[in-house]
DNA sequence: CGTGAAATCGGAAGGTC
DNA sequence: GACCTTCCGATTTCACG
């Protein structure tokens, strides 16, 4: 894992392609070595299909964690929002209903990154306190939503 | 949509592949067939991209809701993981720290679907307690983790 | 190990039922 | 709308630096 392999990676997800064109001509790494980068990537098992999807415990960001979010202003969540998005390592941001205003989701690299989260969503104006929660297991991680469902279940509720 | 379109879908995210071949063996359907439908999704919206994700908004699966469980043995964890992750429509289960024993994620197409999904958990025979939030909006929901850090951050932190 | 060029494979387009 | 066949482009492989 160097520079490169995570250029490579990075626009994979970027451009929304599994084109090894597309990610060269991104990247300026030639196509041939996009490939081969890619095979290592596979057999190393940070590549785990035909999407090219990434285990990112592999990569190494195998630390999950919840953050909930108070805010102070309940009619600004529409400003808070995308400045929650927007910290590091946050992938999922849940405005709910009910006590909590926001449910956050992150995925990073160490302890220390933690900290840093933590300390990120602190600082925002409108936070007023936070309650994060490590995971001590993912049982269930799910990119694939429509297998959590049997095809007649589908076909019943979505079919037309 | 209809039983066609559902089976299509499901055989990429199933098998994993974004090959036209692949789903057409899967399924039955004629690869020409199965080209001709993916083209229809993509200009309907339900699917997004060249990786053929689906937005789940598009297809009905319009509700998210989380769901905090509450168990009576702790030491059974290991046990209830499995069956919460079996819930239909469940896409996350994560063991956690602290108060909450499992926090679930859940996408669902109606009302109706998720008071099926709370009895659900309630007839878990370890499950004490549940409660359940459901998400106005989702503020983020990315599927594409490492665009959530600068290629600094990455390389700085995985890179060896 | 990284790269350019040749070979192979798979998907895309058009016509037909 | 479903399907078959032709064609073209992309991916993969190979040989060399």
């Amino acid at each position: 894992m160097d520079e490169k392999d995570i250029q490579i990676l990075k626009s994979i997800e970027e451009l929304e392609t599994t084109s090894t064109d597309a990610v060269s001509e991104a990247t300026g790494i030639p196509i041939s070595t996009v490939h081969y980068r890619l095979n290592n990537l596979r057999e190393a098992g940070v590549i785990t299909n035909d999407r090219l999807d990434i285990d990112l415990d592999e990569l190494g960001l195998d630390i999950t964690v919840l953050v909930e979010v108070f805010t102070k202003n309940e009619q600004n969540h529409r400003k808070s929002g995308p400045k929650i998005a927007d910290i590091e390592g946050v992938t999922k941001v849940f405005f709910t209903m009910g006590e909590t205003d926001f449910m956050a989701l992150a995925r990073l690299p160490s302890s220390e990154s933690v900290e840093r989260l933590i300390s990120d969503f602190e600082a925002l104006e409108d936070v007023s306190r936070t309650n994060s929660t490590f995971v001590i297991s993912r049982e269930l991680d799910s990119h694939y939503p429509l297998q959590q469902y049997t095809a007649e279940t589908l076909v019943e509720e979505l079919a037309e």
